[in-house]
DNA sequence: CGCTGCTTTGATTCGTATCAATAGCAGTGG
DNA sequence: CCACTGCTATTGATACGAATCAAAGCAGCG
């Protein structure tokens, strides 16, 4: 059992729609779990037992196809919910791309919980509307976009969900991603070597800064809104 | 007002999760509206105040940027639901593709029914969930398949949602789909010459047949499953 | 210091878009 | 019944962008 009135995300998760009462019957059912950076969560296509809440680190959602080509379908950060509810198997994997820790449920019991708690399936539902919303419009990124559209794109997103996360509010100019560069190739459908280029390429424009690998500082972000199409 | 009991899409719809009386409320808020092909029932970015049931028709999910490239994210058939529930603006247009019917409600309205109908708000929410896994497994489709990959993987799709309406169950070897070449070309993120090419090249592969510019014959399925991917 | 893994850069190929023309079909009116 | 018109689809030639193949650069780490 889990102790959910200190927990980071017990305000943000779906979880805040619950009373006391309620949360302690819910904690009764979760257990907290630690996730190595690499480490599969859930396999495509598997009998997929369990639902989670992310209380820290940052999970990858991957379809992969028989030859090995992957597209990262979906990327969950602390407070965001894992899993397939009221479904059969899971129709992605999900692995940590950092280290992380999360908040696991029993499917079977989380669908039973969930059906005698409409504040809770609300909210679990507002949250799916807005991850197809996000799918859909990054449906039109990996259909219509050209390289250099689709990096300007994901950079301008990260800047404003990795900034959801830290004090401040508001879009940051200067952010660490979470990811290498197969990693961002493989959300925006791309080679890792296009993806590069076009990094390369925006740092010569002067439109961005890469102090090191994984921090980038947009320097003028008229200019990347524009390339972002 | 509308008359439920007769609904062609009663059982299918998220309707059927309500007894007589709780329909006929819902019944009180609705209104049946037929839309003409190519009418546009929902603008992007517009303040989206109706949800619907679809009673009759195809309809499609359009994003679009402004330069004008369109990626179609979603098409949908007869019980389908559309419309974004609890949210300020649709993130996408809807466009009938055939002539339709459609069962309309406004959006306050039915949010309002929803949060205190917990047995149509589950329903809603099982809908949403496999909306997004569909999505997600287009994303995959969008970003990593190639041009003939794509089209087979259509055209599987399509004969077995298109199955779902008629008659039989189980997919079809032969079937119409109800939109033209430039609009398999928006759904596939392909143009309407590559989308042609290639669906003359399994003709002439044997893989299929087109019997006129909208039907569709399957003659070797096993050889279009290996084709998607 | 020299691994090891990730990233960048370069040369080339390949697939799809683009541009342009033709062909087929549906509806209209002579 | 058959030209005529407009629209959609097919086919062809070419250009361009991203993938692929290959090598070198750069960090982190024993």
């Amino acid at each position: 059992m889990t102790d959910c009135a200190t927990c980071v995300v017990r305000n943000r998760a779906i979880c805040a729609s619950l009373n006391p009462a309620e949360l302690a019957a819910l904690g009764k059912m979760g257990r907290r779990q630690k996730v190595r950076q690499g480490q599969t969560l859930l396999w495509e296509g598997d009998g997929a037992p369990v639902v989670a809440n992310v209380l820290e680190g940052v999970l990858k959602l991957v379809v992969s196809a028989a030859d090995g080509r992957e597209q990262i379908v979906g990327v969950v950060f602390p407070s965001d919910f894992i899993g397939r509810p009221f479904g059969k198997e899971s129709p992605y994997s999900v692995t940590a791309m950092t280290d992380a820790e999360v908040c696991i449920f029993n499917r079977n019991n989380f669908d039973e919980f969930a059906s005698s708690h409409p504040d809770l399936q609300q909210k679990l539902l507002r949250r799916t509307l807005d991850e197809l919303d996000r799918a859909r419009h990054w449906m039109m990124l990996l259909g219509r976009k050209s390289a250099s559209e689709k990096v300007a794109s994901f950079l301008l997103e990260m800047s404003e969900r990795l900034s959801g996360q830290g004090c401040q509010s508001g879009a940051r100019t200067g952010f660490e991603l979470p990811f290498g560069r197969q990693q961002v190739a493989d959300i925006l459908g791309l080679t890792i070597e296009t993806t590069s280029r076009q990094l390369t390429r925006m740092r010569a424009d002067g439109v961005l800064d890469l102090p090191s690998r994984r921090e980038i500082v947009i320097n003028d972000r008229a200019a990347m809104e524009d390339m972002a199409g």
